[in-house]
DNA sequence: GCCAACGTTGGC
DNA sequence: GCCAACGTTGGC
């Protein structure tokens, strides 16, 4: 799970009460997919840092939450307002998200690309921009090691 | 700040 | 259904 850490960091995340927060504002149908339907309560997960002098993941997060919908999408007070999402058939979804921990040190996107196992990895693929996808259980292990 | 790589929108 | 225009993301 992508974040700008200028906007929203893992300290950041730490921070909030219980150490949960929701994580909303996400406008893209095929992440909305994966928060609606893919992701579990008790699901791990990374907190990478993107946009930012070093970009790569700087720890472990839980799902505290299965999917539900994003109340930002009906409050037209939030810039994640979205006049198209009715209520009663809600477009957008979150989950809530816990801090885990923080890696020992940030693995950067440098560092990842250099893995060759990691190649086919969703997030090293060339266009990506998705703020939620899929990380493998090979690739989490490993990443894991390169701790 | 630049720009590639998208996703979305809307005219036709 | 096509596609140009536009907006956004995010690495560099």
């Amino acid at each position: 799970m992508k974040s700008e850490p200028g906007d929203f960091s893992i300290d950041d995340l730490k921070k909030r009460p219980r150490r949960t927060e929701a994580w909303d504002g996400v406008r893209n149908f095929q992440a909305r997919n994966m928060l609606r339907d893919a992701m579990r309560q008790g699901d791990l997960a990374f907190f990478y840092h993107s946009n930012c002098d070093e970009p790569g993941i700087a720890g472990i997060i839980e799902i505290a939450s299965n999917g539900y919908p994003d109340p930002t999408a009906f409050d037209p007070h939030s810039k994640h307002f979205d006049p198209d999402s009715d209520p009663a058939d809600p477009r957008w979804y979150l989950v809530d998200v816990r801090f885990k921990r923080k890696l020992r040190r940030l693995i950067s996107l440098t560092e990842l690309k250099k893995q060759k196992r990691l190649r086919n990895m969703q997030l090293l693929k060339r266009g990506n921009r998705l703020s939620v996808m899929p990380v493998g259980p090979a690739e989490w292990n490993l990443i894991l090691e390169m701790e």
